[in-house]
DNA sequence: CGTCTGACGCACG
DNA sequence: GCGTGCGCCAGAC
């Protein structure tokens, strides 16, 4: 992989390939782009990827614990989970049902040859 | 340039 | 398992 691409431009390709259905973490997203520990930077990434062709599925991406922390960055209060329940991913008060059963680490399934 | 904030995560008690 | 504190990096003020 280039140094040459920016943090959020890794960001942004890593959540590209999130596979629909299936969700994954801040915390895994920035470590395997070479951050670890700054996961802070992932969502705030993720927040200004609604401006970002084409379009990035941020809605798959959830904090460590499957919580939906960034809905609020959706036009709507209900659009996050909508999106994940369309996609087959079951949402309860703000959580993913069987997150580890969605879970889609990067350093696992996501090899390099994208890059 | 100092300080606060933020779609987080971990260590500690 | 839960509350608190700190680190992380970039941007806004």
């Amino acid at each position: 992989m280039s140094t040459d691409d920016n943090f959020f431009s890794r960001v942004y390709q890593v959540v590209r390939q999130i596979p629909e259905g299936r969700v994954t973490s801040y915390g895994a997203i920035a470590s395997f782009v070479g951050a670890p520990g700054a996961a802070r930077m992932v969502g705030w990434a993720l927040n200004k990827s609604g401006a970002q062709e084409p379009f990035i599925p941020a809605h798959r991406v959830l904090n460590r614990h499957g919580a939906l922390t960034g809905k609020h960055a959706f036009p709507g209060a209900q659009t996050m989970q909508q999106l994940l329940e369309s996609e087959g991913v079951k949402v309860v008060n703000d959580q993913v049902v069987n997150f580890q059963k969605h879970f889609w680490d990067p350093s696992r399934e996501l090899s390099y040859n994208s890059f």
